[in-house]
Parts: structure tokens; C-alpha cells; sequence
RNA sequence: GGGCCCUUAGCUCAGGUGGACAGAGCGUCGGACUACGAAUCCGAAGGCCAGAGGUUCGAAUCCUCUAGGGCCCA
């Protein structure tokens, strides 16, 4: 049980001795200034319609029958009915050790427990390399995922290519083009094709790979008879062959470029192989028409998107265009409801901004299948605008001119890049600049809150290197830890449970990234002004414990966001 | 034209489901290494929370309108 949860009960308690109704819920927050205690809460006034009383009478009735607590100093009314919870400083030193047995467990709950999500993210189209906001939703969907883990909660990750469909087809067509060219034959790419260089290189990738395992002959003329050879005349099964080729290379490479960012999923799934070919878009129509949600229209069928009660859409949808084919909705509709929840409570999107517009259809359309309203989610992650310098980097696809994802961890590394992205809300949009993320200073936070963990590191080769035997944690007297700072710093270390089941049910990794922030913030300032190394060993041992949990605490919180913890930079 | 998001210090951004005098980092200015790592620390200046109404005991936070910015659809 969490601290919160305790003083909750004490509330509860005090309440109930005092005849008072209980409150549906206690919310505590830490005060911005010491004077109002370590925690607050507004339970007083937010009972005092219910109660009939006034919020500073329930309030003091509260402090008048709290429970005794080891936990607690003292408790105070204030301000309009505010109650101040001051905590015991013998006992924030104790609460120390059990940081420190909790060890990786520290900030883990079981607050999720039983919820079981599908967290699908980044699900780049396989047409082109990653790019940076790829990078961005990366940080966003591998964190939040270590997040919910760490709340009890069951997580299938999950990236989505789509290898099939009008994009696809682009991608076949301007390859097949290019590897034409690359056999010099006047070919042109097609009007809404790829120009990017990287498809030159997979041309020739692919023409050296036929070569070699084919004819084992470099002969360009060969090769070229080779290819005709795989592809006899049917324009269609050689936009196929192309087109798949071209995306599992293209996968294979986002999917390493992920692997090096510390980006694993637990699915790659694919548009074609488990939507369309197991005839899952028919089976979802059919669902909808049976529900009386479909209807036809100028040879199309239409979805009734705009009727849907809690979920509408502004206007109905085309499930299936007169042509015949189904179009991408349909087909992601029938993913969603028949593979993605089968195996989940709850399906968590993240969407660019330019898929905003798609999210109401999507919602009608799980609304309409039956889903409840909640289980389905999407945050849409922001764009990013690079800078160098506070200029703006030029990204235009038209002239396949991109910062590729490859590109920014190459230049800013991995951990830094992370960080920078998992401290904006996601769904604000944000400015990165290369050149300030790659200085090793401290406009660069991640560094700030790496180096507090390097720095304790440091402390414990000092003791080691002075012959200096440390006492197990159980015999390490903690009441020396007296000062201001040292007991700040507790309460703060304190807090950090509850950052994380925050941050995993609000869906926003940034608040890990603030708290570790104004945890290093509040280490470095102490360790400046109070040695650790000392004569009196009663205070240096409990120092050095204090050091240990502080380093555990960052340690947990980086790798809640992904990001390392080094013992020394 | 319709819809969604945004506007907080010079800059970049935080401000749980409304709370007690508006925060941080960077930048600027001025200081600190003959003791555990100066990727650090100490201090200062810097704000009508875009504007106007409303709800509330109480609003940066909720509602409406206006102005400005971004995106999607047409």
C-alpha cells in the first residue's frame, strides 16, 4: 500500500469515528511550499456540500480523530478547509531502507493487474525509411508500454505494416521502375511513386542478391534474362514479386533501426498476410450489415458512421467502393475488432497528426462492434520540427530530402534523443535541435540526470578504493539523516510510486521524465554541500544509503523511459 | 467552408480528475574547484497564464465568444 493510500485510510477512519460521510475519493498532491506539509488534500471541502458543514470544521474533525501513525508528525488545517499532512522525519529515514530492498521493484504496482493492451505504435508505411517523428512516437509507445508493465498491466506491443493497398502498390511500381533502370531501361517512375534515393540502393541490392544466388554470373545481360525468366509477362505477379520485396527489406530495416533504439515488439503483423488474407474485412461487413449499419449507395457501401451514439463521425464512411475493393478502413476495422481485441481489454493507438481526421470513423466503427467507448484509444503524437541551431531543418518528401530516424541516433544517440522526446506532453508538438541534443552540457537534461547516477556510482569506487567496509543495509543506522536537503530529498524519493501509476493511467511518460529532473535537481545541490566520505562513519553509512536509493530511483525512472544509466561518463 | 489541436518568462516547455502567493531548464547578468566527478553548485533579473465574458467558496485548468498558429477533410 502506497503512502497515499495510507493517509487515505487515516481519513476514511477519522471520518467515520466522526459520523462524517466518506469521500468518493481523497486526492493528495505535495504542496509547492514546505509550510503547507508534505501533503494535502481538499477532502474537507469536497465534502462540505454532502456533509453540510463547513470545510474547515470537517477538517479539523478529521485532525481531531486521525489515527495515530508511524508515517505521520503532525496534521493541520489551513486556508479554506485545506488539510496539511506533515510527515515524520524518523520515519522518512527508515522508509529508506525499504527503497533499497525493493531494489528494480521500486515504483512497480499492481495498479493495472488484470488490464490487458494492445499498444500498437509507430506502424511506419513501409515505403520509405523511418523518420524523425517515427523516432518520437518510438520513445512514446516503448515507454509507455515499460510503464504499464510496471503497473501489473499485460502488454503486447505491436507494430502494424501495411503491405497492401494503394501505397503498396506505389512502392511496387516505383521499384520496379528503378531496378529497371538500374538495368538501363527507360523507365519512369510512376506520378504518386517513391523518388527517394534509398530505392536506387535496394534496386541494386536486389539486382546483386538475384545475381549471386541465381546465376552467380555479374553479367548485367544475364541478369536481366534471369529476371525476365522469374517474371514471364504477367505484369501483376512482377508488381507483386517487386512489391514484396521491396517491403521486407524495407521492414527488416525499420525494424533493426527500432532494435538499435531499444525498441522490441512483441508482434509485427501484416495488413495482407493477417487482415485481407484470412478474409477478415468480408466477415466485418458482413457483421455491420447485420447490425442495420451499412446501406448502398451510388454502387458503394456505406458505413452509418455519422449514427453512432458517444462515437459519431461527421459524415458516413465507404467500407467498399463500387470498383469492388474494400478500402483501408474497412480493412483496419476488421483487424481491430476481430484480431487485436480478441487478445485485449483495451486497444491503445498512437496516430501522427495527419490521421486525426480518421480517429472519429475508427471510434464508430468499435463503437458499432460493439465495443464500450473507453476500451478503444488513440493519442496522437505531434510533429516534430527539427532545428540546428534554432534554424529549421528543411524536410520535404517531395524531394525525398528527410531526417531519417537512422540519421538522428547517429548524431544525437540514443539516450538523448529518448530523453529530449519523453520530456514534452505527446500530443504537444516539439522542436528538437540537433545541434544543442549532440552538446554535452547542461542545455542537455539527460545528461543532468545521468550524471547524478554516474556521480553516486563514483561515490561507492571512492569508498571502495579507501578500504572503507560498508554495513549491510540492515545494520546501517538511518536516524543521522537529519538535515533539510537529506530529508527533502527522501520525501521526494518517496513520491516517485506514485509518479509512475500516474504517468501509466494518465498515459503520459513526461511525468518520469519531470520527477527525474527535480530528483537530480535536488541531489546535485546536497551533494555539494554535504560530504558523503567522512570521519563520523554512523553519518557516512547512512549517507551513502541515502546516495544508494537516490541512484536506484534514477536508475528505475530512466529505465522506465528507456534510456541507460551509466556508471560513469 | 466544416472539424480537431494549440497559445503560460527572451527561448523551449511543465503545471494529475479546478485549490492556498504561477514553476523548471536554457539564455542573460554576477559569483564558486589545494576534499567524494565543475556534464556541478550559489545568487539576480524576467509573467495581465493570447483577449473578453461565464460557472464556482476558488479558474492557467471547465463552458461560450474573439484574435493568432498548426493539422485534417472538402
Amino acid at each position: 500500500m502506497s503512502l497515499t493510500d495510507r493517509l487515505t485510510e487515516g481519513v476514511r477512519t477519522a471520518l467515520a469515528k466522526a459520523g462524517l460521510p466518506e469521500p468518493e475519493a481523497c486526492v493528495w498532491e505535495v504542496p509547492r511550499v514546505a509550510e503547507h506539509g508534505d501533503y494535502a488534500t481538499n477532502a474537507a471541502m469536497a465534502l462540505a456540500r454532502a456533509a453540510r458543514r463547513p470545510p474547515r470544521q470537517i477538517a479539523e474533525a478529521i485532525v481531531r480523530h486521525f489515527p495515530s501513525m508511524p508515517e505521520v508528525e503532525s496534521l493541520e488545517v489551513a486556508g479554506p478547509g485545506f488539510l496539511n499532512v506533515f510527515l515524520s522525519p524518523i520515519w522518512c529515514a527508515t522508509a529508506l531502507r525499504e527503497i533499497l530492498e525493493a531494489g528494480d521493484a521500486y515504483g512497480r504496482s499492481d495498479a493495472e493487474r488484470g488490464r490487458r493492451i494492445r499498444l500498437e505504435f509507430v506502424s511506419a508505411n513501409p515505403t520509405g525509411p523511418l523518420v524523425i517523428v517515427n523516432a518520437r512516437a518510438a520513445a512514446v509507445g516503448d515507454s509507455l508500454a515499460r510503464l504499464l508493465r510496471s503497473q501489473g498491466a499485460r502488454v503486447t506491443t505491436e507494430y502494424y505494416v501495411n503491405d497492401a493497398g494503394n501505397q503498396f502498390e506505389a512502392l511496387a511500381r516505383s521499384f520496379e521502375a528503378r531496378v529497371l533502370q538500374e538495368l538501363g531501361q527507360p523507365a519512369t517512375l510512376p506520378e504518386s511513386g517513391y523518388p527517394g534515393e534509398y530505392l536506387v540502393d535496394l534496386a541494386r541490392e536486389y539486382l546483386a542478391e538475384q545475381r549471386i544466388t541465381r546465376l552467380d554470373d555479374r553479367d548485367v545481360k544475364a541478369a536481366r534474362r534471369a529476371l525476365e525468366s522469374l517474371v514471364v509477362g504477367d505484369a501483376q505477379a512482377r508488381l507483386a514479386h517487386f512489391g514484396r520485396w521491396a517491403v521486407v527489406r524495407m521492414v527488416e530495416q525499420q525494424r533493426r533501426i527500432l532494435r538499435d533504439y531499444g525498441v522490441e515488439y512483441d508482434v509485427w503483423s501484416s495488413e495482407q498476410r493477417d487482415v485481407r488474407d484470412k478474409g477478415l474485412p468480408d466477415k466485418a461487413l458482413a457483421e455491420l450489415a447485420a447490425r442495420g449499419l451499412t446501406y448502398d449507395k451510388d454502387g458503394a457501401l456505406w458505413f452509418r458512421s455519422s449514427q453512432m451514439e458517444e462515437a459519431s463521425d461527421d459524415k458516413d464512411r465507404v467500407l467498399r467502393r463500387s470498383s469492388g475493393e474494400v478500402t483501408y478502413f474497412a480493412v483496419d476495422l476488421a483487424y481491430h475488432h476481430y484480431v487485436k481485441f480478441a487478445g485485449a481489454d483495451q486497444v491503445i493507438n498512437l496516430f501522427g497528426p495527419d490521421h486525426h481526421g480518421y480517429v472519429p470513423r475508427m471510434k464508430a466503427a468499435m463503437r458499432a462492434l460493439g465495443h464500450p467507448h473507453e476500451v478503444f484509444e488513440v493519442l496522437i503524437v505531434q510533429l516534430v520540427t527539427l532545428l540546428r541551431e534554432g534554424q529549421p531543418v528543411r524536410m520535404s518528401k517531395r524531394r525525398g530530402e528527410f531526417v531519417l530516424m537512422e540519421e538522428l541516433l547517429e548524431e544525437v544517440g540514443r539516450d538523448a534523443a529518448r530523453f529530449i522526446f519523453l520530456t514534452r506532453r505527446h500530443d504537444s508538438p516539439l522542436e528538437f535541435d540537433l545541434a544543442v541534443a549532440t552538446r554535452q552540457s547542461s542545455e542537455n537534461p539527460v545528461y543532468y540526470v545521468q550524471y547524478a547516477h554516474a556521480r553516486i556510482r563514483s561515490i561507492g569506487n571512492q569508498v571502495a578504493e579507501q578500504g572503507i567496509a560498508v554495513p549491510p543495509l540492515a545494520e546501517t543506522d538511518l536516524s543521522p539523516l537529519r538535515e533539510p536537503e537529506e530529508l527533502a530529498l527522501i520525501k521526494r524519493l518517496l513520491q516517485y510510486p506514485e509518479i509512475v501509476k500516474g504517468a501509466a493511467r494518465a498515459l503520459e511518460p513526461h511525468r518520469v521524465a519531470y520527477f527525474l529532473q527535480e530528483l537530480a535537481g535536488a541531489f546535485h545541490p546536497y551533494y555539494k554541500n554535504h560530504r558523503v566520505i567522512q570521519d563520523d562513519r554512523r553519518l557516512m553509512f547512512a549517507r551513502l544509503a541515502l546516495c544508494a536509493a537516490v541512484g536506484r530511483v534514477v536508475k528505475n525512472g530512466l529505465a522506465l523511459l528507456g534510456v541507460s544509466a551509466p556508471e560513469s561518463m
